[in-house]
DNA sequence: CTGTTAGCGCATTCAA
DNA sequence: TTGAATGCGCTAACAG
């Protein structure tokens, strides 16, 4: 004799109020066999008109919301993309965040969000955490760095985009921007209009760095003078603008062109410039970097290097659709950047 | 005899190799029964030393993942908790989110994260995306219109915390802050301090109202004179604190405190004032709201009321977490806010 | 078009 | 301390 299930034993207790109601519960009511609710919902056209119409009326009379861990489970298709970055208190990546999600909800997918690790250690735990929910996709921002965690992810068996930036030892695609290019593109574009007279004011990061040797390179080749740069700690704050040129002015500096790190930093600049009396863009221009709104938040004075976060969201969003939908999709895609002009490049 | 199962069916195409290992495999290798590979991973102190130490190895080199949805499925405990907010792409919500997933993070919950629907329909297939996942907890920022979702919302028996601001017909819990609060504290503060020429400028948006409207109440009991309202449409980017200012001075007007609807709008505000020569704080006052990130990434000379993004989400993960515990947990949290002044109120 | 059977991977319950 | 049986809620496969 069979004993008792959980469900019954609650039921026994009293507790069936607010017992979730599955799809016997509805099959029952509606006099169907629990496979037919199911079409119902997922696929009507299997369904004869008069049925699911019967069947839809009592799933909404009872309010059942079909337990999608229990199809994933059945089905091994959990409809969840794991988004793995550092934060998303950053305007930035949240806009990137932002777009991934938005595009992923329309197709019917769900995305979780975590932390990056911090340390390798963690990076063994977050791995786990997320592969345990059987996401069918992931999106990477930032790097993982043990070898052991970069096979796991290759193992998975499942799409992975990095995003944010290219690199030449992806996992499997790429969606972003060549950090180098960007340096390469700022310089030509700004020796051009005649700045000799660089420095670049950033925080710590090796991405920023890559963009930053790439501009020194470049001019170099170009013959501009040596370029100065002064870096300071994370984070990048208005502070790190404010500091980092009242520094190359303290020590008798006089470049006439500042490319920061991240527009966050290009707007401590412009205070500092400000508050000694230098004109911005005749005694010095300065050029941000990031602009992901399109100057929605920002200055709308600031020149900056646009890296189009939404552009590049769309495109993760649709490389992994494209994945999911049996397809093959492009290892890397470049969603480029353009140099935005406004006030504080704009001398004459 | 039985048929085949899908794994099988699975194996004979030849698909073995990405197969996720699962319990039984582990259980297979290590010479036990599934339900003790189990217990070593989630229960260790219920299997002896050399048990647990041997299969956990073999876990290790095997690469085994438990599968947490078929978990969740056994245990109805998901270990999910879903935020649904407008958008992450905006600095102070995504701080809010940031501070609740790292603190859920660390208790070992997951984060779903969702934008709300715009229109009741979608609000009624969100809520169904959501719910279906069974999480353990909802966090709501911003509002759900409809009856029935909350309705829904409240049955599905989870805690449901709503967060950002106090309301008086709240679900379950709140964790937030009154706007009514800080319109009385900024008009008694800012009174006192002598500025009797008041305008607010910010968005069309129903919580900025009512800040707006306590800030007129209280300064009409207050005698200062009538305060001047200047509303945009949204978004709130820099340009509505320009556009703001501009028609105000255009009016005729001379106010000597501006309360903006956020700091974005308040920076363009100052851009105005720096445009038309205005001295601030001497001539004007500027005062912002938000200010997430205690001036990081915004202006360090805007004054503002801060309300402190990172406690709240700390205090709404406390909120489910407590109750996850089986505790009970306050209905209402106020978290407050602080009014930071900096120069731009700074008169002396 | 609809129903029966069985299994997805794990953890609870009971038994040894 | 370990194992066997069973169910969580759903859907694929197959039969009618």
């Amino acid at each position: 004799m069979a004993r008792k299930s959980r469900r019954e034993l609650a039921k026994d207790r009293g507790d069936l109020g607010d017992l979730p109601v599955t799809v016997k519960d509805v099959a029952l009511k509606a006099g169907v066999s629990p496979i037919t609710v199911s079409r119902a919902i997922q696929r009507p056209e299997l369904v004869s008109d008069a049925t699911r119409e019967h069947v839809l009326a009592v799933v909404r009379a009872m309010g059942y919301v079909p337990n999608l861990m229990a199809g994933a489970l059945a089905t091994s298709k959990s409809r969840l993309v794991a988004i793995v970055l550092p934060t998303i208190a950053n305007s930035i990546y949240a806009s990137v965040v932002q777009a991934i999600m938005d595009r992923l909800a329309e197709a019917g997918y769900h995305t979780l969000v975590g932390p990056s690790g911090y340390t390798p250690e963690h990076e063994e735990a977050l791995l786990a955490a997320i592969l345990g929910r059987r996401p069918d996709g992931i999106v990477l921002t930032g790097t993982f760095h043990t070898q052991a965690s970069r096979e796991r992810l290759a193992s998975a068996g499942i799409p992975v985009v990095e995003a944010w930036d290219l690199s030449d030892d992806g996992l499997d695609m790429q969606v972003g921007f060549s950090h180098e290019q960007v340096g390469i593109a700022v310089a030509q574009h700004f020796f051009a209009k005649g700045y000799r007279r660089w420095a670049v004011i950033g925080v710590d990061d090796p991405r920023a760095l890559r963009r930053c040797n790439a501009v020194i390179q470049r001019l170099d080749t170009l013959g501009a003078d040596a370029v100065t740069v002064q870096t300071l700690p994370l984070p990048a704050t208005w502070e790190v603008g404010r500091k980092g040129l009242a520094n190359l002015l303290d020590n008798g500096e006089q470049p006439d062109f500042i490319f920061c790190s991240s527009d966050t930093v290009a707007l401590g600049v412009l205070a500092e410039a400000a508050t000694r009396g230098l004109n911005v863009p005749d005694d010095l221009a300065v050029l941000g970097f990031g602009d992901t709104l399109n100057g929605q938040f920002a200055n709308p004075a600031l020149s900056t290097v646009s890296v189009n976060a939404t552009e590049m969201g769309l495109q993760v969003a649709e490389a992994l659709l494209r994945r999911f939908d049996g397809q093959k999709a492009e290892a890397s895609v470049d969603t480029g950047f353009a140099i935005i002009e406004r006030a504080s490049t704009g001398r004459s």
